[in-house]
DNA sequence: ATGAAAGCGCTAACAC
DNA sequence: GTGTTAGCGCTTTCAT
């Protein structure tokens, strides 16, 4: 119970008793406990209190004692830009997606944000609007806050920024990441197998007219997600007529006039695949506008499998991509980046599944009956 | 270009030249430029940096391109955690919701958002799941973190929390919020108007059987939802018999739940207000798989006007709840509070409109033409 | 085991 | 107008 007062200006040369608790300095925090507020009140230093308060084993448990019931008393709660200063690590985490009113991000966001909270992060969001120039103010605000690291869930982003950032050692989570930039950790989701899934369910149920609502295709991911439909059809030797193929930007607004765009075609496909579920839903609804029957008429699957999805009228036949999952490899890989000793340090890739969930806007085509369903009918 | 060097450490006692920059300070942040870094490289006191960088007009302007240009070269980022220490103001705003996956809330939060980050503040965003101890738990959080202020846009807080915070002075912003708390920023939302439009609609439709799925009664806004509608109806003379009175959750879930309730009952309502569009999503769910339709069958009313909406089929009549408003009315109660000078520091309530939006889910009651439509038909 | 003191990056009061 | 310096709240050596 001595020098802590000697922290304090220069002031008198008889520093008597607690001057400072209500402190000299004017840009003081008001109505805020500090730890010199809980040293005094304790009885100690402005150490031992530090010590207690992060759990070190070293201090006397009657102290801790002490130290705990003026923590109590006082209100104390330590400032985090405080620690966040003298450590160098802030435990903030960025989550940066490309836009939080697409359903399937809040889904993400909120899973990611539990995990990192469990694992002692805060999480600060940001939403891109698919602007590479607000991608590239939200990391340099993040950066600036002094996040441990980012997470980036969509791309478009300046490849410059992400370079001077990678050289730089900083953690980068991206997903879908494409090219050859190093020292980035990426979650690598495997569109093609759900979406195989999806086309071979379709094939299956006798579906060859086969059209997709693709995403923005300067988005990586969508890039991918049409790259893997390609792949699918190609395997099952079904032919894609350039007009069934058509851009929908991941907005129900998108779905809505590419499905229109497809419903003018003299031959509309029997079924359209769409690039995620907001399309999806926008196309469900250009096709009530049109007075089309989903699935009679024609045949919907969607991406994501938002929550809402299966609330759908008729519900939506879907790949799901767990947002679990990316958020659990999400958390992971950046404090794979982060923490030095983490058991994964050295891992780089994350693998995520697609796979298809079946619903109620996919049946078999428009004017045609498969065998199974003759025979039944016969039998009457 | 002389004292600078005089911050670090005791060390030698000729601290020639540039021995700071890359620091003798063990815990020294890895790869980041500090204001020392572009006080060297510029040749001036960190002083001169810091009153550059932040714009104060009596810097010489050769000094301060000097500065600028240093910045650039040595990619220096203003360290948001020491600005905050030093000044006792952080610009973050927090920001409590009930419910990230509820679609209306992502809206919400990118509106403020947006507003937030255009007036220099960052946002840390937090769900509560509707778990009190969860927004208990997200307030420390925050205010550990130093958070200016806090919007509370759900209920269900504990009392003595926010009298602690009231007591302290910290800006605090609610919506609903009931009771006599003193010092508190409210946003008072004009549920009557919006809900009284709606029931007048539907008894100018010609329903006099109207039922009602409301959101979850601990809530306050669901009960002042609730108690508009209440009112409306007596204010028309209409009846509520109790079984048309069912709650719903506001989600999807419940608010199928809530409407097969109705749908069971001998007497099913010719039309359904529903507390928020969530609970109306569902109610149309359930209407589908019972085989009703909407509108002919039974008319849906939601609240909120979410996106989606428009989107539904049929499209959602609702009452519109601008979630703009709330925004812009949030950020301005939030910085009432936190700037002394704010021209709106001693205003405690803030009004929020809503209205009717009339779309293609209400219509004339079931086995009902109006008169129009028969002189119309006659005429045949 | 405990306390003193340095210092994280920055701003602002003060001196010149 | 510019530089020096104290100090924001905290952690972490280094002595003791």
């Amino acid at each position: 119970m001595s020098g802590a007062e000697k922290n304090r200006k220069k002031s008198t040369i008889h520093p008597t008793v607690n001057v400072r608790s209500k402190s000299s300095h004017p840009r003081r925090r008001a109505g805020h406990a500090s730890i010199r507020d809980v040293a005094a009140k304790a009885g100690v230093s402005i150490a031992t209190v530090s010590r207690a308060v992060n759990g070190i084993p070293t201090v006397d448990p009657e102290l801790a004692r002490r130290v705990w019931k003026a923590v109590e008393e006082v209100g104390y709660l330590p400032n985090t830009q405080a620690r966040a200063l003298v450590s160098g690590r802030s435990r903030m985490l960025g989550l940066i997606v490309s836009e939080i009113t697409n359903p399937f991000f809040p889904e993400l966001v909120q899973e990611f944000e539990n995990l990192a909270v469990a694992q002692g992060y805060e999480v600060l969001i940001g939403s891109t609007s698919y602007d590479p120039l607000r991608t590239e103010s939200l990391i340099r605000r993040m950066l600036q806050r002094n996040v441990d690291g980012v997470a980036v869930m969509t791309f478009g982003i300046e490849e410059d920024l992400v370079q001077k950032l990678v050289d730089r050692g900083f953690p980068l989570v991206f997903v879908d990441a494409g090219p050859q930039l190093e020292n980035i950790r990426v979650l690598k989701v495997n569109y093609g197998e759900g979406i195989r899934q999806a086309v071979q369910h379709l094939a299956a149920l006798g579906h060859r007219e086969i059209g997709f609502i693709s995403g923005p295709l300067r988005l990586r991911s969508a890039v991918a997600r049409r790259d893997a439909f390609l792949k699918a059809m190609r395997e099952l030797g079904l032919k894609i007529p350039k007009q069934h193929l058509v851009e929908g930007g991941h907005t129900m607004e998108g779905g809505i006039a590419a499905m229109e765009q497809l419903a003018a075609l003299s031959a509309l496909p029997t079924a359209v695949l769409c690039s995620n579920d907001m399309s999806a839903i926008g196309a469900l609804h250009a096709l009530y506008r049109t007075t089309h029957k989903v699935p009679d008429d024609v045949s919907i699957v969607g991406f994501d499998d938002i929550h809402l999805a299966q609330f759908m009228l008729p519900p939506l036949t879907t790949v799901q991509m767990s947002c679990k999952e990316l958020a659990v490899a999400a958390v992971d890989a950046l404090r794979a980046g982060i923490e030095p000793n983490h058991p994964k340090a050295r891992q780089m890739e994350w693998q995520i599944d697609t796979r298809l969930v079946v619903r109620q806007s996919t049946a078999f085509p428009r004017g045609t009956l498969p065998a199974v369903v003759k025979r039944a009918a016969a039998k009457r």
